[in-house]
DNA sequence: CCGACCCTTGGTAACGTTACCGAGCTTGCG
DNA sequence: CGCAAGCTCGGTAACGTTACCAAGGGTCGG
C-alpha cells in the first residue's frame, strides 16, 4: 500500500480510502491510485484490515460436518453458503469423520483463524472446550444433532415425529409386525428414531418384538444382512422401517434379491436419490437439509448481531413421500398385488 | 498476548515462543504462561502471525465449484480436504452456479483473504484476470474443465475416451442407430463428449444421423421430453447415450414410462446413485471425482513448493460399469429378452 | 475583506504477531 | 580466576491496514 501511495504520489490514507470505496477523494487522485494499483499488482489485504479493526467481523464462517461428501451434508453446506454469501461472508468447511479428536482439532483451527461463527454437526460427547471461544465472542450453532453439554442455538430434524409418521403409515396399511433397522445407538438421531418407532407402536397398541429390531447397523452391507435375517426369521415382519438412508438402500437390495420388494412394505428415514425410479418406489420420510442449513445460518447471523439472545432449539419438520413401497398392505401375498400409488411420482 | 505476558510476569516473546512450541523457554516459565493463557481465554491469532511472516503460507486454500450440493463436486471437495488437511491447511469453498461474474467475485474474495492456492472448476469464458494473482504468488489448479485463456495446472476426466468407450460398447452390442443427449454445447465437457460420440461412430463406419442427436439439454425434464421424442421418431434409435448424469436420469424415466427400458439400450456418462438397484441397472461411464480432487490438491501443493514448474494437464481415466441397460442387444424386441449381466452388481 | 466552515489530504499510532538483536546469566576450559 | 561460549529472556521494529487528528485550501456570508 505504501508502494502504491508512493507511485501515485499520494498518502497511504488516500489509497486506503480508494480501495474501500469511501468518498472524500478527488476523482483525479482516485484515478492515479487505481493506475498505480494495476501497475504494481496490488491486492487489498483483508486480513490485515481485520487485524486493525479488532472486533469487526472477519466475514468467515466455519462449518464442521461429519463428511462433506455425504449428500445431506453437502446440501446443508450449500444452503449455509447461500445465506452467508449475501453478507459477503465466506465459508470454510471441514469433515470430522465422526472422530471427536479431529472435530476438536478442526474447531480450534477455525477459531485460531478468527472465524465469526461456527455451524457444527457435532460428533464428540462433550463440547465444553468451546466455552472459551464463546466467551471470546465466537458464535456457535449446532445442526442435525444437539450438543448436550453446552447451551447454544440448535437446529434438528423432527426425528421422533418422522419415525412415528413412518411407522403409523405402515400400521394404517394393516401391518403389526414391523421390523426396525437402526444406526449405532450412541448416535443421537439413531436413538431418536428408535424412540419414535417405539412410540408409534405403543400408540397402536402393538407390543414391540425385540426379534424384529436390529440396532447398531452402520453400513449398507450390514443392513442387507440384517434384512435377510429378518425375512428368514420365524415370524417374519410384513413391513420394515429403516432409520437411515444407507440402511434403506441395503434393505431394499436385500428385499430385491429375495424377490420380496412387492410383498414386504418398506419405509426409510431420509430420502435417497432415484428412489422414485425403482419399482415400487421407496416410500421415505424426507428431511430438509436445505431448510436446516438455511435456518442454522440465519440463526448464526442473528446471534452475531445480537450475542445476548437466549439459545434456541428449532425443529425442522419432516414429510412422508409415498412412492409405493410403504403402501403395500399387510395380509396379501400375491406378487401381482401392485400398490395403488403411482410409481414414478414424485422423485 | 501482552496481557498474558503481563499476568505471567514474562515478556511477550516468551509467550510467543510458548504458544509456538519452540524451545529455549524454561519449564517453570512455560507453565506460568499456560496458566495465564487459560485464565485470560487467550487464543493465538494465526492471521496476525501470517501478517508478520509475510511470504509464509496462510494454510488456507480456496475451492471454487459450480455447486457444492452436486455429489460430484462434493466428493471432489472432500478429496481436496483430505489431502490438504495433512498439511494442516483449511479449505474455504464456494459455488459459482455457473455464473461468470459470481465466479470472479468469489475468486477475488479468496485472493483478498490471501489463500495460498486455488482449485477452480471454471465456468467463465476468460480467466485472465487471475494473472495478477499468479504474479502475486497465488497458485491455481483447474479441475474438471480447462481454462483456455490461462496457462495453469489442470485435471480433467477423459471425456472423449469415455464417450468413445460408451458408444463402442453399444456398437459391439449390435447397435447402429444410437441416439445422443448432451448438455449445453458451450460447456467444455458436453462438447468433448459429443466429440467422443462422433469419433466412435466414425470408427465403426456409422454415419451420424442428426435426427438422433439432441444437444443443449440442460435438465432432467428436457431429457425426458427429448427421449420421448427420439422414441417416437420415424427411424427410432435402438440405443441411447446420455452424456450427463441428470440427462441419464431423465432418459431412464422416459424409457421406463414408455415400457422400453428392456428394449432400448442405454449408457450414461457419469455414475448415478442407486443405478444398480434398477432393473435393468444403468450401464454408465463412471468418472472418478475422488481421484480428481486428490490429484488437483497434490498438484497445487507441489506447485506451492515449486512455483516455477511448467503447467501440466492430467487426464483422469473413466471406466465402464456394465449393469444391464448397456448390454441390451440390437435387433431383438421381446421384453423377456433379459440381459446376461447380473442386475445388482456393482452398485 | 475576514472569519467560520467544509472538503480533501496525510502523518502517526495501533491492531497481534514474530524476527532480530542485545543483555544477563551460567558453564567450562585454560 | 578470567574469558569465551552457550543458554534464557525481553525490547523494539515491522508486517498491511485503518482510526484519529491536524493541517491546508476553498467557499460563502456578513
Amino acid at each position: 500500500m505504501r508502494d502504491v501511495a508512493a507511485l501515485a504520489g499520494v498518502g497511504v490514507m488516500t489509497v486506503s480510502r480508494v480501495v474501500n470505496g469511501r468518498d472524500g477523494v478527488s476523482a483525479e487522485r482516485a484515478a492515479r491510485v487505481w493506475r498505480a494499483i494495476e501497475q504494481l499488482d496490488y491486492r487489498h489485504n483483508i486480513t490485515a484490515r481485520h487485524l486493525r479493526l479488532t472486533g469487526q467481523p472477519t466475514a468467515i464462517i466455519g462449518v464442521l460436518l461429519e463428511d462433506v461428501a455425504n449428500p445431506f451434508a453437502a446440501e446443508l453446506l450449500r444452503a449455509v453458503e447461500n445465506v452467508v454469501s449475501e453478507q459477503d461472508s465466506l465459508v470454510v468447511c471441514a469433515s470430522s469423520d465422526g472422530d471427536a479428536a479431529r472435530e476438536r482439532a478442526l474447531l480450534e483451527a477455525f477459531c485460531t483463524r478468527r472465524v465469526d461463527g461456527l455451524i457444527i454437526v457435532p460428533c464428540g460427547p462433550d463440547h465444553r472446550y468451546l466455552l472459551t471461544e464463546l466467551r471470546r465472542g465466537t458464535q456457535v450453532v449446532f445442526a442435525d444433532r444437539p450438543a448436550p453439554t453446552i447451551a447454544a442455538d440448535t437446529v434438528i430434524s423432527d426425528n421422533v415425529g418422522g419415525s412415528r409418521l413412518a411407522v403409523s403409515h405402515l400400521v394404517n396399511a394393516g401391518h403389526t409386525r414391523i421390523g426396525f433397522l437402526g444406526d449405532l445407538r450412541q448416535i443421537y438421531t439413531a436413538a431418536e428414531r428408535h424412540r419414535g418407532y417405539l412410540a408409534a407402536l405403543q400408540s397402536a397398541g402393538i407390543e414391540p418384538d425385540e426379534r424384529l429390531i436390529r440396532r447398531d447397523i452402520h453400513n449398507e452391507q450390514s443392513a442387507e444382512h440384517a434384512t435377510h435375517d429378518l425375512l428368514a426369521a420365524a415370524p417374519a415382519p410384513t413391513a420394515i422401517f429403516t432409520a437411515q438412508n444407507l440402511l434403506t438402500i441395503g434393505a431394499r437390495k436385500a428385499l430385491g434379491s429375495a424377490g420380496a420388494e412387492r410383498l414386504v412394505a418398506h419405509v426409510g428415514f431420509d430420502d435417497v436419490p432415484l428412489a422414485g425410479l425403482l419399482d415400487p418406489g421407496i416410500t421415505v420420510i424426507a428431511q430438509d437439509p436445505q431448510a436446516m442449513g438455511e435456518l442454522a445460518a440465519q440463526m448464526l447471523l442473528r446471534r452475531l448481531r445480537d450475542p445476548a439472545a437466549a439459545p434456541e432449539t428449532v425443529e425442522v419438520p419432516t414429510r412422508l413421500i409415498a412412492r409405493g413401497s410403504g403402501e403395500i398392505r399387510a395380509g396379501r401375498s400375491s406378487a401381482t398385488d401392485r400398490p395403488a400409488a403411482p410409481i414414478a411420482t414424485p422423485l
